[in-house]
DNA sequence: TTATATACCTAAGATTTCTATGTATAAAAT
DNA sequence: ATTTTATACATAGAAATCTTAGGTATATAA
């Protein structure tokens, strides 16, 4: 993740959006995906996108399936039912997260 | 810092949104002030509020003025002028955090 | 033939935050 | 009178996350 500190926390949420949004994705994908729709802005790492697929894996909210296109590995990742109830409460958060933050920044308008 | 994940990598940006808000403010007063901003949802944990203020400290970003009052001691801290600049800096990053965040969750807005 | 794009991966270190604990005074509650 | 709560500072160890820097391998473009 490139950019300020302020994405650290945020990549699993971010993941888990997109899971939801496209049914199924493979990592390579998801970061391109990332630098389309912020134009470039957030660049996500592949060693912290890695290690934190491998993880909500590990505690079930993802599933994957293994595909070989054109000659070269690609993992799908698609959200369990566990996965897709849980990316509901990681989405509440992150509204919650936007109006707090929102609140500091611009106490007039709150 | 209780609540989500979220919240990692924000809480230098708010402690320096508040003293340009405010003008100076002591440790404890910071912790207060955002409890109420954000309704109880945001609490930020000592141990993590005073090495973060120690630091920006160091690193010429606030400058502290220790006073006693009632008895106890209140180190107030307030923005330097390397500090209120990289404030400026600050919120745009956070502006251009939350644009992209919404952007992801929000990809219809977009 | 070399560089770029695609596609996965990990290990070491840096950074940040949490949990737990400590000190001390003042005020409120039991 | 004593205990709890509020005020006010602090640190040390552990946990979590991310960066940096590498590694493997195929396909395409320069």
């Amino acid at each position: 993740m490139k950019n300020s500190q302020l994405y650290k926390g945020s990549l699993t949420t971010i993941v888990m959006k997109l899971l939801e949004e496209n049914g199924r994705m493979y990592g390579y994908e998801i970061t391109q995906k990332v630098k389309e729709i912020t134009k470039g802005e957030l660049k996500i790492t592949e060693g912290a996108l890695y290690p934190a697929l491998h993880k909500l894996e590990a505690e079930g909210v993802l599933e994957v399936e293994i595909e070989n296109v054109d000659n070269r590995l690609r993992k799908y990742y698609k959200l369990t039912e566990k996965g897709t109830s849980e990316t509901i409460n990681r989405l509440a958060e992150l509204e919650e997260f936007i109006r707090n933050m929102q609140s500091i920044v611009n106490p007039k308008l709150t």
